[in-house]
RNA sequence: GUGGCUGUAGCUCAGUUGGUUAGAGCGCCUGGUUGUGGUCCAGGAGGCCGGGGGUUCAAAUCCCCUCAGCCACCCCA
């Protein structure tokens, strides 16, 4: 047992997970591209006020789980918690509004100062997309598409379910958090400490409070729906007729509310049972008021972001490695000749290892380890033959294989 | 930040009511094979029993503290 570990709930991605890892991103990166989706890439860390002003004061990701630091010259640096707000930032900086509409994804690690359980760590890796300048719901339709796109290109969409809702417009949204709270507060002496306090903060998020005394109040809610206005509805309409006949199935639930401040209408997440109490493979909704909140031009947004470690979790092992070719060179002119060779096939395309010491049975062993799909063994012999012996590593066959033939040989085993 | 469970070899785990030198499987190393792996046989290395303190003639085992891992709450991908 090593002293030295990891800092707390961060992780190595050794080969296996690296592989899984390498899956999720080259999956959505090739699936967004038919949609014309372009990556991008932020910074890891911004300024504090980039995810500050924009997450909400009250929201947990600011008030606790921020990793925030001052740099030597005195700016108060975060990294990064989620994406969304550095795409902003970068649409912001970078004048983009001259393009629109935009489509992006990205990836990469995001970092918050939580407890590690199941599918959740400090460090982690999401992958997201964004639509910037789109105000039609068709945006919304597009980027769940998107999204069940990508799950059905991992194999895992039949083990999620997209859930769905509306959060409406602002005018809308304040209306409904009106009327929830005036409904929680004649129930708040029978309310769970934790959604009292909510009450205060953040009502909405009462209702999917887990607590089972919650539930029964929850139940008798007053419905977002009935707190729309015209606007609201018809986009909410707009998008639901989009999905059916984009083919894309899913499953209201006017208890899916949003952490995050900017979001209004669309919100959607794709859910799994599949790993404990983490559920939420893929995450989004629409945020019209976020790029003018942090200063830019009025634009319409709407995206998602999904959990890498999640997403690895779920999806069946990829495939091992191609096998490659062993490279054998016992004594010291022969080695010569083995990288010779090596360099030549690597050149020519193979997968070679060499061999990097020790005795035959060492060398074989290690061919062995790296699952070789043929062995080429140069010695003495061989040099003076002009030739290589090739060894077979399922069916353990040998012959001599002139030089200049090699190539052609081993192109069986590529 | 709160709660539950768990820390023994590189990995997965045994270890009795506290009792001599802490074990197994896998992996690793050496040999059986002078230039042949994967199977087989023989042998070997590898442990401050997470760390610290306490109880005891005696602690992997009991108690306290601490750290870490896992799971759950809060929150969230």
């Amino acid at each position: 047992m090593s002293s030295l570990q990891p800092v707390r709930g961060t992780h190595d991605l050794l080969p296996d997970e690296n592989r899984r890892h390498r899956r999720v991103i080259d999956t959505v990166r090739e699936v967004s591209g038919r949609y014309g989706f372009d990556e991008v890439t932020t910074p890891i860390f911004e300024k504090t006020e980039v995810f500050a002003r924009t997450l909400g004061d009250t929201s947990d990701i600011v008030t606790k789980e921020m990793y925030t630091f001052e740099d030597k010259s005195g700016d108060s640096i975060t990294l990064r918690p989620e994406n969304t707000a550095g795409v902003a930032r970068a649409f912001i900086s970078g004048g983009l509004a001259q393009s629109l509409p935009l489509k992006f994804i990205y990836q990469g690690p995001m970092f918050r100062y939580e407890r590690p359980q199941k599918g959740r760590q400090r460090q982690f890796h999401q992958v997201g997309a964004e639509i910037l300048g789109v105000e039609s719901a068709l945006a919304d339709v597009e980027i769940i598409a998107l999204g069940a796109h990508f799950l059905d290109a991992l194999g895992v969409l039949d083990q999620a379910t997209l859930e769905l809702n509306s959060l409406g417009d602002s005018d809308s949204r304040a209306a409904y958090r009106e009327v929830l709270v005036d409904y929680f507060s004649s129930h708040k002496d029978k309310l769970s400490e934790d959604s009292r306090e909510r009450l205060g903060r953040n009502p909405m998020r009462i209702l999917d409070s887990k607590d089972q005394g919650d539930r029964v109040i929850i139940a008798d809610a007053p419905q977002i729906a009935d707190s729309f206005n015209d606007t609201s509805k018809a986009f909410f309409d707009a998008v639901l007729a989009g999905l059916e006949t984009a083919g894309v199935a899913y499953t209201l639930n006017s208890k899916l509310v949003r952490g995050l401040d900017y979001y209004c209408h669309t919100a959607f997440e794709f859910t799994t049972d599949a790993l404990g109490a983490q559920g939420a493979l893929v995450a989004g909704g629409r945020y019209d008021g976020l790029i003018k909140q942090m200063g830019g031009p009025q634009t319409p947004g709407t995206g998602w972001a999904a959990g890498v470690e999640r997403l690895a979790m779920m999806i069946e092992k990829p495939e091992d490695a191609a096998r490659p070719i062993a490279m054998i060179g016992l004594g010291d002119e022969a080695e010569v000749k083995a990288l010779t060779l090596t360099q030549q096939l690597r050149h020519a395309g193979f997968r070679v290892e060499l061999g990097y010491s020790g005795n035959m049975k060492k060398r074989m062993k290690r061919a062995n380890n790296v699952n070789a799909a043929a062995a080429v063994i140069i010695g003495d012999d061989e040099l003076a033959k002009n030739v290589a012996t090739v060894r077979d590593m399922e069916t353990g066959d040998q012959l001599e294989v002139p030089l200049a033939s090699l190539e052609d040989h081993l192109a069986r085993y590529r």
